[in-house]
DNA sequence: TTGAAAGCGCTAACAT
DNA sequence: ATGTTAGCGCTTTCAA
């Protein structure tokens, strides 16, 4: 139907343009070397002819490929945003993006090996679920970075959210109003969840409330929230931080059910900032991670390895930020304060 | 670092094995033509060297890149299932997937600009916004299949979504639980719900319900969703079919809210089947899309079209299906029967 | 079964 | 400013 039959190559476009492949190579990067009028007349041959560059054959013969690879997580909503980011950050530094997901059929390592073939200079990792060990035989090979995750060995770079501080946040800001019966809705063996639960025990002690610290199981879904709401209607604080704003939203949706007013009897905190918790009818005050924050130290520092340049720290930390909303309120003047 | 200075090309695996290059080739492509014996050894060599193949270089040879272009958009959740699909699909036919993905500030073009460098031999479109006539133009250069959007050019592939039926499945299954004053949520210009409409119209008809059809404005979002809630509250029909399941959740967020019970007072069916809908404290009744479908269907089309096969029909229409939870019940038994 | 040699489309030295 | 030449890592004849 029309198709063109054979795409036009360098020498397609010298030919008919009159001139050397090497100087029509010169035109086409932009590079230094070619006369105005020449340019133009090359730019409107290639053009005519529909003709594009074959980046595979170009990275071939310069032995680079100024591509990033990047893992994600396809159902992963907070992926979507650092990936957005991750192409901000890559094209002001003049990088490529080369997408590898993670699907419930196809695994990380399934998601690395296709980033490997393409010869990526650096991998990008967003929360990778892969063990220690792997990682590290990764980074063994070419500079990794990795989001959203802490990584012990010593030739992985980390950027991730202070985590723990987000939750102080939360806490402090709920004292602020009042509260004293504080409970902390946790994210089980989820990535963060360890730091999330430590810095609600920290903030909690910090306020002397050690002893009303109160911690229920949780975890990333709508699902453990609403288990967890359940478990709190019997015995309800009067705030709760939750692991994460999903999980908050199921925990929402079942003491409001409960009869319970939010934030009249209940003040809710998330954690994410997620296009969810910024919807008007939820509203939700939540801690926000810098996703443009992390997102540029990221490839800052995959384009720092791999030219060589020394980094550090190995492990760069990004400050969350508390955004208050509409599910946080005063304590209720009853009880013991809160 | 320990970080390899070059890494091992066949010559350096065909040295150390000390063999042809061609052999080694032979061997990596699994090809025929090498002895069980040299398999193994040259396989071993190459193991331990840690070499893999440069597959720019392999398609740059071959002429091939068996590689199919994806673009999707990175918040869409829809999108994540197609992707997920589409990986599936493309392995059993030994094609490879690459993503491109398109955020709030990267658009279309930018994507496929992307893909085209990456010399795909075909491209997908996951829901595209750009205009007929840069798809059309687009197709004249290679193969194009447009998923969930109609395209009226005859070069364009499309599979999509039967909208209508599933409206129509929505509508008989409410028809059947007694309802009668069943109300649309429209989706406004979003794709597929003019489509959706015209379903609910024609299935309102089909019962002899034209009269007490009723159209109300909402969207794509929970946001969208909540205001068409609040609209319905003066005077609630019986049941309401919404565009989708995030605009239904707002809509169930609103009238519980408001005092309604679900199903009780008001049945509520969504569309998309999404993660959101199968939660068990949301258990949207709703209009699943056969994502794996539309995906090997697109896929295959795909790889038709790179082959040359004359492949009809243009259009290729997935059937939805009802998947009725708890969202929807009888009719109240008051009033005109619902 | 194995090897030698050509060349995919491009870039980078080096010439002119 | 422009052309010539060599070769990136691989596959693919073709010959041995």
């Amino acid at each position: 139907m029309g198709r063109a039959e054979r795409r036009p190559t360098l020498a397609d476009v010298a030919a008919a343009a009159g001139v050397s492949t090497a100087l029509v190579s010169i035109v086409m990067r932009e590079a230094p070397g070619a006369s105005a009028e020449t340019r133009s007349r090359v730019l409107a041959v290639a053009q005519t002819l529909g003709y594009h560059p074959d980046s595979r054959a170009r990275l071939l013969r310069s032995g680079r490929s100024r591509l990033l690879g990047v893992v994600f997580g396809v159902q992963h909503a907070f992926h979507g945003d650092l990936v957005t980011g991750l192409y901000t950050a890559a094209e002001q530094i003049g990088y490529e993006l080369t997408l590898s997901a993670v699907t419930p059929q196809r695994d990380e390592s399934r998601a690395v090996a296709g980033l490997l073939q393409d010869r990526c200079e650096a991998l990008i990792l967003l929360g990778p679920q892969s063990p220690e060990r792997e990682l590290a035989a990764l980074a063994g090979r070419l500079p990794v970075v990795v989001l959203s995750r802490g990584v012990r060995d010593s030739a992985v770079d980390v950027v991730r959210n202070a985590e723990a501080e987000g939750v102080h946040q939360a806490v402090d800001h709920l004292v602020a109003l009042g509260h004293h019966r504080i409970a902390h809705v946790d994210g089980g063996r989820a990535p963060g969840a360890a730091e999330r639960r430590r810095g609600y025990r920290e903030a909690m002690r910090r306020h002397g409330l050690a002893e009303t610290a109160r911690i229920v199981p949780g975890g990333l879904t709508e699902e453990d929230g609403a288990a967890a709401g359940r478990a709190l209607l019997s015995d309800p604080p009067s705030a709760v931080c939750v692991f994460n704003d999903r999980c908050a939203t199921g925990l929402l949706d079942v003491v409001r059910r409960a009869g319970l007013t939010v934030p009249g009897d209940l003040s809710v905190v998330g954690y994410d900032d997620s296009r969810l918790a910024r919807l008007a009818h939820v509203d939700l005050t939540t801690v926000a991670q810098d996703a443009a924050a992390m997102t540029s130290l990221a490839v800052a520092r995959a384009a720092d390895r791999i030219a060589g340049t020394p980094a550090r720290p190995r492990e760069l930390i990004v400050h969350p930020r508390l955004v208050v909303r509409g599910t946080t309120g005063p304590a209720p003047p009853f009880g013991c304060g809160g």
